[in-house]
DNA sequence: CCGTGTATGTTAAAAAATTCACTATGCAGC
DNA sequence: GCTGCATAGTGAATTTTTTAACATACACGG
């Protein structure tokens, strides 16, 4: 009987439930069939409850007095955050960072399909990385119309991103993720996730800090 | 009359501290003086009374019916972050992803500094990068405590990441900045931060998928 | 030196997210 | 087919976080 429901599905669950499939893809791997949400919860850092929670905003997925199998609950989470599909991703800024992602094989296994790279700089424009042949960036708004593309990553130097934004936007894309350590303003229909790893960093040393000085007290 | 508290202090308000720090910096390239919270919270995208809030848990930094000086606020939101120093860092696995990072100066010009690089694959130790040569994981523990380090980056495959974490660890590492897609356990008093951008794929690729739905309603 | 305007710091209210506690349900064994 | 057991699903309670509202303090002009 899996109501469809339309309360509001916070950020952070959604965040949670990718962690979730990390995890059961693991245990896929290793054979395990079956898991209950208090092993889960563990294996992730969570509560149990959190974990049914989050899983009802999408359905009823588990079987009661047994738990989730693996293998379906992780199908099942795919399907209810629109993973069971590729994604044409371009990505606009060919540095250090640029390259790595490019090479980096877990966007394509995920289903996100980098089919474009785009810089403004004429020494990378042309240059081939993992197959794919950087172009200038005032050609990227026709391209990714032309290629449905939907997803663009910024991996630019902070001051650059605004620029790439706007290219994104005017090639109509519905989604970006910022890997710069700045904010970009976009239209609201678009969805912007931040990958901001100085701000990972502050936050480690800030608690290494924090620590410290609760240890004086 | 600056009352030191003793409140929890929420890691959304960490984060957003740095984004703050972020803008901070560019106003001050640009010449601006002084700011607003409203202006600064349309600048990060929250709200001006998050802003003085988030604030308020570290001191009274503003001056009333004028504003936030943004040199002296950039400055004590570094204090209070405790990012008024330098860190020592160390990166385990040099992948595509850690070559990425070791050249990201960005890391340096917030005061990380890497000082070692490791990974246990014989071909790529010894080589240098960001003249940095790459040592073999097993000296790892001995190195971190040689050479002060408090921090941990670990840019590995998933599967490989709690090895990396349990080196660091041994290595009496005080916080970790794991750019694995996996959770990585550690003793409770090691402070960990995820970096996980194939998370936040999978968030914009929600997000927009949702939208669409939505849209059909 | 006093009044006025403005934007902070702070307290209270609202909203959101998390956790708890309980209910319901499916399975295994008898 | 019934009984006991284990664990999912769920509504209520709690906690946390965010937002709003307001009293306070500082700068500036006359």
């Amino acid at each position: 009987m899996q109501q469809i429901k339309f309360e509001r599905i916070p950020r952070a669950t959604i965040s949670r439930l990718a962690v979730y499939v990390q995890e059961l893809e693991v245990m896929e791997q290793q054979g395990i069939r079956v898991i209950s949400s208090e092993k889960l919860a563990h294996l992730c850092g969570v509560n149990p409850s959190q974990i049914r929670k989050d899983l009802a905003y999408f359905g009823e997925f588990g079987v009661r007095g047994v738990g989730y199998y693996v293998h379906e609950l992780r199908e099942a989470i795919r399907q209810s955050l629109g993973l069971d599909r590729t994604w044409n991703v371009v990505l606009v800024g060919v540095g250090n960072l640029g390259r790595a992602l490019l090479r980096h094989n877990l966007f394509r296994k995920r289903g996100f399909v980098i089919v474009a790279a785009f810089d403004c700089d004429p020494f990378k424009i042309g240059e081939e990385i993992a197959g794919l042949e950087g172009s200038c960036t005032s050609k990227l708004p026709k391209s990714t119309r032309d290629m449905n593309v939907e997803i663009g990553i910024i991996p630019t130097p902070p001051e650059r991103a605004q620029r790439a934004a706007n290219y994104l936007i005017e090639g109509g894309i519905k989604g970006i993720v910022n890997f710069a350590p700045s904010r970009i303003s976009t239209p609201e229909n678009i969805s912007v996730e931040y990958v901001d790893f100085i701000n990972h960093m502050f936050s480690v040393a800030f608690n290494i800090t924090q620590k410290q000085v609760r240890g004086l007290l």
